[in-house]
RNA sequence: GGGGUAGUAGGGUAGCCUGGUCCAUCCUAGAGCGUUUGGGACGCUUUGACGGCGGUUCGAAUCCGCCCUACCCCA
């Protein structure tokens, strides 16, 4: 069928989509020749850009960004027993330089706290350098011994935003925590992403720290994707690493810290989320193009309608608007499949009628048609984009919504688990824990999840029937 | 972690078992020319490959070994 041509997978088939979507919508080329290792094409690194850029204006709020080095040494390293547990097996060393074997073997940053700490117990002086909050985004590595996927699993993590923070008590940590998930939740609901914010168990949370409240979301395929961490660490790394500060009485006390951290998987969720059999769809904030101008030039008014459509794209660009002009040889169609494919967030046709109407037609990434009078363009453009991100937002919220489903009964644990996120109750014991996770093929995502109200769900642990509360279960990626 | 399956031009494939005119083929690929252009245009010309390294052989996409990479399924 001709309309089969070119197509994408369909969504349903959300790994072959993903695959395909990847390198037809130029955001990643998954052929560099090393496992895990993949490459930005301009386009995706443009929505990485302006993705990454409210990322940065929104930590610039409360943080200051830095940069530390990619290498640490391995004494360094090697100082926080509980940390290099949970990382050693992931690290790659650089041993040698040149033909020499180094005295000392670095490690390439798996995460940044090791490299960062020495360095903070050198700053850290008095109560007033507190609360010290910096952040860096930079690329990490580690060893994935398990499946790779681009985006998703990654042996080196191209755009890690990492923010380590200070404070005087353990109270101030934690209201650290606080602020630091409404600043993730504020940065996915401007990508339209809908989040779960839940505390992870005890066996799964980060190397190092007290607790970690993990930021999920719901994959087409019902798979949960974690896109942010945030830790509190206690004082657990400043003992280890001596950040000290004096307080107000004039004693020595350690701090207290936390760190959080959120990565291209945000991509990854923006791109699965809102995308269709088309192909990328993205809110008009992120999209490296905003507007399209498709001229439609026919026969011997073909001149007369390519300057009209250099007009609409000058007024456009003037007004700071993300606009192109697709002046190629190639039929109009083609342009549309084309721009469908790479999320521009709206087309502008122009051709001899619309001209001799005074007016374009304007058709957005979801589908809206309209048409806009040549002399309200940019207020025209404006208002039709204004109103995608919102559409995006209520879709994707239900979505998720449909996903998760309380469970009372075995039966529909692994229906809903089958489907997406359940919540069912638990009592907090490991062993219920391997039972669910057994019986369902999925992971105990995390407790007091912070979803409103669920309803529906028995006080009585699902396995044992002691006294439990809500938990999430999922398949996570 | 365990098991599959596969890698041939920008993409998709045939050929491989049974080494040798294999100058293979198709396209949504590239370059060029012309006709075209309101939802994936057409004609002609043309470009370009056997994942990497080594071995066997007069001769390897094809046989052998090692490595790399990808995808799928199962803990």
């Amino acid at each position: 069928m001709a309309e089969e041509e070119g197509a994408l997978p369909p969504k349903s088939d959300f790994s072959a989509w993903y695959n395909d979507l990847l390198w037809r919508a130029e955001i990643m080329d998954v052929r560099y020749p090393v496992k895990g290792l993949y490459v930005w094409y301009p386009h995706g690194f443009a929505i990485r850009r302006h993705v990454y850029g409210l990322l940065r204006e929104m930590m610039d709020r409360s943080h200051q960004e830095t940069l530390f080095p990619l290498l640490i040494p391995e004494h360094e390293f090697m100082k926080e027993a509980e940390h290099i547990k949970g990382f050693e097996d992931e690290v790659y060393w650089v041993t040698h330089g040149g033909k020499d074997q180094l005295d000392v073997p670095l490690a390439l940053r798996p995460t940044s706290e090791t490299a960062i700490y020495p360095m903070y117990a050198l700053w850290v002086r008095s109560h007033a350098d507190l609360p010290l909050r910096l952040y860096q985004i930079v690329n990490t590595f580690r060893y994935e011994t398990k499946h790779t996927r681009p985006l998703i699993r990654l042996r080196e993590i191209t755009s890690f935003k990492e923010a380590h923070t200070v404070h005087s008590t353990w109270n101030d940590a934690q209201e650290q925590v606080e602020a630091a998930i409404a600043i993730y939740q504020e940065f996915y609901d401007r990508l339209c992403i809908p989040v779960i914010v839940s505390k992870r168990p005890e066996w799964d949370k980060f190397p190092g720290a007290d607790y970690t409240i993990a930021i999920d979301t719901v994959m087409p395929d019902g798979k949960t994707l974690q896109i942010g961490t945030v830790h509190h660490l206690g004082d657990h790394f400043s003992r280890t690493f001596s950040i000290m500060y004096e307080d107000a009485l004039g004693a020595q006390q350690y701090a207290h810290q936390t760190c959080y951290g959120i990565s291209e998987r945000s991509i990854a969720a923006l791109i699965s989320v809102h995308g269709d059999d088309r192909g990328l769809v993205l809110p008009p904030e992120f999209s490296p193009v905003q507007v399209v101008v498709i001229p439609i030039p026919i026969g011997k008014r073909k001149d007369e309608v390519l300057l009209a459509a250099s007009r609409l794209l000058e007024t456009l660009q003037k007004a700071g608007i993300r606009a192109r002009l697709d002046d190629r040889d190639l039929r109009p169609g083609a342009k549309y499949y084309y721009w469908e494919m790479r999320g521009a967030a709206l087309r502008i046709e122009i051709g001899p009628r619309d001209i001799d109407a005074g007016m374009v037609v304007s058709v957005t990434r979801t589908g809206q048609r309209s048409q806009i009078p040549v002399d309200q363009l940019v207020s025209g453009v404006t208002d039709v984009l204004g109103g995608e991100a919102a559409r995006m937002k209520v879709r994707a919220g239900e979505m998720l919504r449909s996903r998760i489903r309380p469970a009372g009964t075995t039966d529909e644990l692994v229906a809903a688990v089958g489907e997406g996120v359940a919540v069912v109750s638990w009592c907090g014991e490991k062993n219920c824990a391997d039972s669910l996770e057994e019986v369902t093929g999925g992971s105990v995502l995390g407790t007091e999840a912070r979803l409103g109200d669920i309803g529906g769900i028995p006080t009585a642990c699902l396995i044992c029937g002691s006294n439990g509360k809500a938990t999430l279960v999922g398949r996570a990626y």
